[in-house]
DNA sequence: CAGTAG
DNA sequence: CGGCCTTACTG
DNA sequence: GCCG
């Protein structure tokens, strides 16, 4: 417990065997595919001869293994705070609430914990999406305002909402030149319209800040009527970091991080807030980047300079 | 600073 | 053996 | 955990 690094090797191997045509029969038959190698291998043997994994028989039965998994399901909880809680003597989700060592954030995502676990229609992410758009538009005529993440790719259901917002007039509404900045306005505003209505983490970097470009609010919000939380995540980026931000925001992860080690392998820098030129970092490991982004007005422009073929958002679930 | 999130 | 997306906030 |  509490390897990432080794579950997410589990995790990769997941779908190279989802992906096989043929049902497994023995280890040799995955001994070159790529992300399993012999542990892996050596499990998959004693699945097919025995119907079963011994190692896995006492983790479903382990009150703590499944206390922690739990307890690291709630908002804002991660594994070392899932651990300690159990450590307390913790063991459900009511024993939590009596806790007062929480935060108020993992308070609040304890509270809605059944509510931010139900997945959102497509059809109403879509009128929120418009929503959005209008209270948005109200406030800074030619905002550009999207949903991202899994609505974006067009899956049929989200687990949340990834909102990216940009303002294309040559000014950086994140930047300290901005006085009030647009984030704060545009909470307020939703808000007031009992859209918005718990706050987990509310960053403006704007006002007088490090200019890293970006502001962010993450939160609860309700389709209109209704009292069901969803989560929603509102970042705004000036317009020439807007495509590396809408492109890390829409996904998934695998192309993500397929991407961001693409980028490196050919001298670049590539996150949420642009595309760099790596430059020569004398002592560190990582490579630096320069002040200089690659101009990358669209999504497109990423793939093309990376040379990466493009993918429309539907073709991003890899 | 560790922990957590995206 | 060491790397395995990076960056920024909360407490 | 996998990989080089």
């Amino acid at each position: 417990m509490g390897d990432d690094r080794r579950s997410f090797s589990y995790y990769k191997a997941i779908p190279v065997i989802e992906k096989l045509p043929f049902k497994i029969e023995s280890g040799d038959q995955v001994k070159n595919l790529p992300a399993i190698g012999k542990s892996l291998r050596d499990h998959i043997n004693e699945i097919v001869t025995t119907g079963k994994l011994s190692k896995l028989e006492h983790f479903e039965n382990d009150e703590k293994v499944r206390a922690v998994s739990l307890f690291g399901e709630v908002w804002g909880v991660g594994p070392a705070t899932a651990l300690k809680l159990y450590d307390k003597g913790h063991r459900t989700l009511d024993d939590l609430q009596k806790d007062d060592s929480l935060t108020y954030a993992q308070r609040t995502g304890l509270k809605f914990f059944d509510d931010i676990r139900q997945r959102i229609p497509r059809h109403e992410v879509s009128e929120m999406e418009k929503l959005l758009q209008e209270v948005g538009k109200d406030i800074l005529p030619g905002v550009t305002i999207v949903c991202g993440g899994s609505y974006r790719r067009g899956k049929s259901s989200c687990g949340d909402m990834d909102i990216v917002i940009t303002h294309d007039d040559g000014k950086r509404y994140t930047s300290k030149h901005v006085k009030p900045g647009f984030l704060p306005k545009f909470v307020q505003r939703l808000k007031d319209i009992n859209f918005l209505r718990e706050d987990l983490i509310f960053s403006i970097n704007s006002i007088e800040g490090t200019d890293s470009g970006v502001d962010t609010y993450f939160g609860l919000c309700t389709y209109p009527g209704r009292e069901l939380r969803h989560r929603i995540d509102l970042k705004v980026y000036p317009r020439n970091r807007y495509a590396s931000g809408l492109l890390a925001w829409t996904g998934n992860d695998v192309l993500n991080r397929r991407l961001r080690i693409l980028a490196e392998s050919k001298g670049y820098v590539l996150d949420d807030t642009g595309l760099y030129l790596a430059t020569q970092s004398s002592g560190g490991k990582r490579a630096g980047r320069s002040e200089a982004i690659v101009n990358c007005h669209e999504e497109k422009d990423v793939f093309d300079t990376l040379g990466f073929p493009y993918l429309e958002p539907h073709e991003r679930n890899l």
